[in-house]
DNA sequence: ATTTATGCAAATCGTTTGCAAACCT
DNA sequence: AGGTTTGCAAACGATTTGCATAAAT
């Protein structure tokens, strides 16, 4: 399966206290805007656009949001999802959620779902990828394993 | 390592055949322009931007860079490749190179690095994507493994 | 002659930034 | 008050498109 779980009011409230320190280690405040933003995330199934998040956020200013994203990906609370498409999607960061995972892209509409590989695949990976990255003098920061396709509404397209 | 290996002038000709039948099936023309945008992707060592064509391919106009690209991605000649940053990257076709491969991308300088993965290390993600796939209601069609880091030019950002 | 490709310039679209008003401490 | 965050509008950069010209069949 796929998507996030959804989370108890305990766990969201754990998650708004370690954004809170992760944002204070920044240097900065966690607003109510951006106390929006991370629900919205939170809530979410998957990963969002910043349309998607204009929508689910009321009032929410398109440089806000812009904004808000930058500083909450540099204190290390939300990843940023590079796609196929043109625009970039954003979730609650790994750092934050403790479960890894990669995307399953829909290429007729851009649709995207999370899932978490087996254990040993990921391994697997991890290391050959430590390899390759040595061999071509990269110094490994993170991979991404996606697989795209057609959802069930795309089949016949 | 990495970068694809270089090409014999025989090998460079029967891609060009090779090409040409592709885009007649898509009722286009292999126009010479068409031509040099091909020689430039294959005589590179990693994917090039629209900005990087422009620079090895004297006179050619970025509405034709890119317009001629949508044309050969149609017709399965070249690949987008998606990075991080907010500039596409092209790359001649699987389909044609016959050599899968995934990618370095540097997170300092938007590098991209091009590999190829253990075949057992591929089989089992194949393998294993195609079941993940099934699981969420999705029809596989590609996958990427991606590595990000940073380049020996940018580790020290 | 008719169709297709090219180049220039204008238009789009996602994203970023300048700046003044609203907020927080 | 003093520094931060917000929203609006203008600025940007990558990509796309309209249209008239050039090339190919």
């Amino acid at each position: 399966m796929s998507g996030q779980r959804h989370r108890t009011a305990d766990e969201v409230a754990d998650l708004h206290v370690e954004i809170g320190h992760r944002l204070a280690g920044s240097d900065q405040r966690y607003s109510p805007v951006r106390r929006q933003i991370v629900d919205a995330l939170a809530g979410a199934e998957r990963p969002l656009s910043v349309a998607d998040l204009i929508a689910l956020v009321p009032d929410l200013a398109m440089s806000s949001a812009y904004r808000n994203l930058v500083v909450l990906a540099e204190a290390g609370a939300v990843d940023r999802v590079a796609t196929d498409d043109d625009a970039a999607r954003y979730e609650l960061a790994e750092a934050i959620t403790d479960r890894h995972h990669h995307h399953l892209v829909c290429t007729g509409c851009g649709l995207v779902l999370d899932y978490e590989p087996p254990v040993d695949l990921e391994r697997r990976v991890a290391a050959d990828l430590t390899g390759v990255a040595r061999a071509a003098g990269f110094t490994a920061e993170s991979h991404r394993l996606d697989l795209f396709g057609r959802c069930a509404e795309c089949v016949d397209a």
